[in-house]
Formats: structure tokens, sequence, C-alpha cells
DNA sequence: TGATAACGAAAACGTACGTTTCACTTTCGT
DNA sequence: ACGAAAGTGAAACGTACGTTTTCGTTATCA
């Protein structure tokens, strides 16, 4: 009644591949399972359905995101440098196994106007990580001005992650320099 | 082998709000028909496939954008003000009778990996006039520094547009602030 | 090694969708 | 008023997709 490690990894990176770059209602299974190299019969005994497998899919992307940025933080010493290590996680998680077209909980929400309720938890929890976090931060640096300049920092990182779909390849540079003078404003 | 003027605006105001609250592929062609009150067979006499449906959809909003943030920067008389309107026209359009979820080009862009030329040439059209007049307007702004500037309140823009994603019903207030420091420190 | 659980291959099912066709009716210009 | 153009309604087609089922095969571990 449970699938071997092995075989659920090569499903969610399959599924994390094709959902993430290609959209998941234009990712047929029959795509997940041929990349995967696993049958329809198997998938179906760990998942009970697509959705589900998106499902674990985010929340695996989300676990391996928030160690990435974990680290990315870890190894700056000054406020200002932790707070814009975001952009520095960016550039890693983008170039890692899990570099996907823009991003994953984006695109999720973009798909789907009302969400199935598993599905929204995996994109409110992420939102919310995400602003919590850039809050926090920021309140490092600007204290008392954490809560305004974290949303904006919020904004700026969710521009950048959707400035791929205008102009893929492009670095956070720009995104980096708003940021920069955000800081130094607050 | 023409479609009337009525009936033409029927089908594309149906499918411009269907497939850009729903999603272009969670949005069956049956769907459109029903909202607009036309048969399939008259949809396909005036439209080669879905697709160019959208396509034609796609065209409209970009005029009616681009009406909307002309005459947004046409009500202002300092460069800055002038600069700083495409977030009054963001939210002009957003209550207007097209005002969708988030963005229907981004939308379109997220749904497709690798989008026919007919939907990739109306992208890099809109993204393209996009960059264009806001390095125009920010060239007022910031003489040499308007490539710059530009550049970055395009990030602004579509960091904006994306968040309507993560918290539904949002202002520009947040994007407004964030370019109101950049223009002050260009 | 042998029992148990996981997996593969392939076929089948039901359904939903994009598109076409056909026979008939409405609308519009002259 | 009349003929052409445009529209309707419903049915049908082909296909693609998510999911289930069956059965024979392989891996795992006590």
């Amino acid at each position: 009644m449970a699938l071997r490690t092995s075989t659920e990894t090569r499903l969610l990176d399959a599924a994390d591949e094709l959902f993430f770059t290609g959209g998941v209602a234009a990712t047929p299974v029959d795509a997940v399972l041929a990349r995967a190299g696993v049958s329809a019969a198997t998938l179906y005994r760990g998942f009970a359905s697509k959705e589900a497998l998106l499902a674990a899919a985010l929340e695996r992307r989300h676990r391996a995101w928030t160690r990435t940025w974990d680290d990315a933080v870890a190894q700056q010493t000054t406020p200002q440098a932790r707070l814009l290590a975001v952009f520095d996680a960016l550039e890693t998680f983008r170039d890692g196994p899990l570099g996907s077209r823009w991003c994953a909980f984006l695109g999720t929400a973009a798909e789907h106007a009302s969400p199935p309720p598993e599905l929204a938890a995996a994109l409110r929890l992420e939102t919310d990580h995400l602003r919590h976090r850039l809050v926090d931060l920021a309140e490092e640096v600007a204290p008392g001005r954490g809560e305004q300049l974290g949303e904006q920092l919020l904004l700026v990182v969710t521009g950048d992650l959707a400035m791929r779909l205008r102009t893929p390849g492009r670095s956070t540079d720009v995104a980096r320099a708003v940021a920069t003078t955000l800081v130094r404003a607050a």
C-alpha cells in the first residue's frame, strides 16, 4: 500500500520538472509516468490523484526552498546582507535541481481560479512564509518599519519571479537594485 | 464568412472574462459559447480555433489597456506624476469592464511553456510596449537614467500584478510606495 | 529461501473537450 | 418583399486524458 522511496522520489522529480515548466494542465499524467519510468498502477497506489501528486510536489518544493533560503541567510553577517540574501537564494534555487521556469506556487495559483483546499493551503502557506520571514529580516534592518519594508520586498521578489515570464533567463540584478534602494531609504 | 460586430463583441467579452479569470485551459469552449449566447458553428465561422479567439481577446485587451494608460498619463502634468500614472491606470483598468483576476498576458505566458507564434508575438508586444513606454516616461524624470528606472518600474508593475495571485483584492499602494522611492532615488 | 509487498505492461472505461456537419430559421440590405 | 448572409440547435466525430483493473514479474527482508 506504500511506495518505495526511490519510486516516490522519481515520481516527484518528474512531476516537479514537468508540471512547473510546462504547466500542470498541459502535462498529461502519462508524461510524468514516462519520465519517472513508473507505471500508472504504481502512481495511483501512492497518490490519490494527479492533484494529490501536485500537492506533494509543492510541499517538497516548499521544504527545499526554505532550506536554500535559510542557508543563504546564514552565510551573511550584517542585517542588510541577510535581508538581501533572498536574491542569492533565488538564484541558487533557480540553478539547482528544482529550478523551474518561474514560480511553482504562482503558477499553480494562476491555473486555478478557486483552488481545491489542499492546494489553496499550500499556496497560502508559501506566501505567508515568504512574507513573515521577509518582515522579520526587514525588522532587523529598519526597526519599526519591518512590516512596510518586508511587504515591499515581497512585491519585489514576486515581481522578479513573474518577470521570468516576460524575459526568460534574466538575472536578479534589477530586483536586487530595487531592493537595495528600498533598504537604503528605510 | 464574417461575424456581425455584435456577436463578435459578445464572443470576445465572454472569452475575455472566462479565459482570464478561470484560465484558458480550464475554460471549455462550451462555457464561452453559453456565456456569449452563440452557437458553436458561429464561433468557428469567425475564428479558426479556440486559440485564435484567445489571440483576438488579447489584442483587444492590449488596445483597451493602452487607451486607459494614455488617458491616465494625459491627466497628469509633472513628469513624476506622469510616470506614476501607470498605477492609476492599473486600478482604473482593474475596476473596468475588462478587469481580470491578475494579468491576461502573464497568465497566458504561464499556461504555455512555448507558446504558438501568434501568442508569443502578442506577449512580446505587450512586454515591449510596457517597457518602452516606462523607459520613455522615466527618461523625462531622470534624464540619462531612463533605461534603468524604467526597467525597475517594469518589475514593480509586474510584481503588483503577480501579487494579485497571492492576496486577491489588494490595492496598488505598496507598488506605488516602491515606485515613489525609486523615483526619488533617481 | 520463501512469503509478502511493490512494480510493470497493457488494456479498458468513462468522460470531457475541440471541432465539424447538417438542416432549418432569423436578420439585414436593397 | 425577397434573396443572401449570418445564426441556431443538436447531433456526431475523433481524440486525449485521468483513472482502474488484471495478471504476471520482480524486489525486499525475516
